[in-house]
DNA sequence: GCCGCTTACGCCATTCGTAAGGATC
DNA sequence: GATCCTTACGAATGGCGTAAGCGGC
């Protein structure tokens, strides 16, 4: 048994038994997966893969178990390549972020600018892509951490902490008959627009459908982006009035706008860092972290790492105050 | 990074940073071994071990964290084996058990007999030692299962399960004077003799002592031996009183001696089943486990398996009623 | 001087890529 | 006919054993 063969099952496990893209993937030749496999197979006495003909259908009971074990090994591999690096030198390496366009365009920045001077050595990488393909990201190693609101929940071996409480706000140019509205907003008067917002699976967008739904409005969705940047540009043009999250809006550079908070609307959304179960993290993944959410120390980190189960690790955060933007 | 590589760094820790012997241990050349792990060690860009000129010397800190690493790798590889073999015919296979004496001579022939009709076609190993063997052999994966009552959780990476209760008794020659005593025995009866019992470290010795240092008696240990058949030959040729389980009493065979109960005396202890943490269970290990402890099914080892703390098993167990013998 | 690790060297096994073959949809 | 896996083959690499070298106790 190979490392390997153990790479080239999980792989092509993960990539829908296709294994002439598992290794257009992996920079190496099909045939030489392909036989890899085979001698793996051969020396387990049993396959991994199902095959009708010569296409892999599906993955036998067996291979389930052993795929799962094979990606449990590649994991503690990385650690041990992870390990050394900190020891040669806990300054340099490299982070991979897994992120959405929200938080890098408006979370990250300022801890983003931090991180690097401090860590000049340390190269930084951010990968974008919605909130599922993040977690898909985290969870298979590709990087060390995912940040987002939504979907990190749907992979069991990612470790979720609760970085901050985050709710939505209403954005329509200057003079827009909304800001001459008395009090606050109510759903009603939101729905009486056309509306620019996220996509569904996106920034808390599951929040929005929620409320509408549970007051029975059927909301006039004008048209949906994945970032608030092409919302702004779309209200801009008077198409309609934009729900994004608060942390959008800068006063600043969005003074043509106006955002009216939105808060009791539609709730709190809390975004969250995913790390692998079993990863090993290294002292500028837990400083980074922590710049990100202050009471996400390396004890606190540490203690959630270790404990198994979700709930437990909710536990931990019962009673801790998010900040809230 | 080779899987190699990894067996060879965990070994060679595990044999006293001593290459040769390991290379004898693993039937390779001792250079093969040196030039994996200079390589391994050249990949990580740091030593896994410190050398003093060309003695390996002692383990670096960052070889600790990746050797621990290493030998959990290895473990999971052995499940895949494992999964597979169960997977190609779950009669067939081999199970190692690791034991004392005490064990393997009277607790275990009815079960291994039962074993061995049931799975004509798994090899049964047995292997025996001291306890601490025996704990060493099961953590090191050398053996499946470890059988002992004592040193068990010295190993914190062994999940120990509760199999029986058992107390002592006293061999004496049949006429021997304890015989015509009334009641039942004291401590003192017992330090008037000279007595044949375990070495320190087996089988319960460790409650001998503790009952004699309690009531500051000074027992008169004139023989020590690894086992009850040693111990029952000595009090036969009339060397003092045994001291010994009272399962090794047996009624057929030892006509010539009694067995007074000594239960009272020095408490029970307990025999326990220790399994490597992480371990892939084969339905034939759990049917062996079941058959040695019956109160230990299937669901309850997996429940165990699941835990991750010690005194989390221990609860398990809290109102289990053990058997007594 | 013995023990034990390293270096050197040569053989053999293995891996990997290219090219061709064949099955399936 | 396109896609995709398998087989075949040759080049390159790498692992392993023997033999010699050398530092430490």
């Amino acid at each position: 048994m190979k490392l390997q063969q153990l790479r080239y099952i999980w792989e092509v496990a993960h990539h829908d038994l296709n294994v002439s893209a598992t290794a257009e993937s992996l920079f190496t030749s099909q045939p030489g997966i392909s036989k890899q496999i085979r001698l793996l197979e051969n020396e387990l006495g049993l396959p991994v893969f199902a095959r009708n003909g010569k296409q892999l259908t599906e993955i036998t009971p067996a291979g389930e178990l052993i795929i799962k074990l094979a990606g449990e090994i590649l994991g503690k591999v990385e650690n041990i390549k992870r390990i050394a690096e900190e020891y040669v030198d806990e300054n340099s390496g490299s982070l991979a972020i897994a992120t959405t366009h929200t938080q890098a365009r408006y979370a990250l920045p300022s801890v983003v600018k931090t991180f690097m001077a401090r860590y000049p050595k340390v190269t930084l990488t951010m990968h974008q892509g919605t909130p599922v393909q993040i977690s898909d990201q985290a969870a298979r190693g590709v990087t060390d951490i995912a940040i987002a609101t939504e979907a990190l929940e749907l992979f069991d071996n990612l470790v979720m902490l609760p970085c901050y409480r985050w709710s939505h706000c209403i954005l329509v140019p200057r003079g827009h008959p909304l800001t001459r509205r008395e009090g606050s907003l109510s759903l009603q008067d939101v729905a009486g627009h056309p509306l620019i917002t996220y996509v569904f699976g996106f920034t808390g967008r599951s929040k929005l459908d929620e409320a509408f739904d549970r007051s029975h409005l059927k909301p006039n969705v004008a048209l949906t982006a994945v970032d608030a940047d092409v919302i702004k540009t779309y209200v801009r043009l008077g198409l309609g009035i934009g729900i994004v999250a608060k942390l959008a809006y800068d006063p600043e550079y969005d003074q043509d706008l106006v955002a009216l908070d939105a808060g009791h609307l539609f709730g709190d959304s809390i975004t969250k860092i995913g790390l692998r179960r079993d990863m090993f993290i290294r002292r500028f993944i837990y400083d980074f972290i922590e710049l990100f959410a202050p009471h996400l120390t390396r004890d606190v980190v540490e203690q959630a790492m270790k404990l198994r189960d979700k709930h437990e690790i909710d536990g931990l955060f019962d009673g801790v105050e998010l900040p809230h933007y």
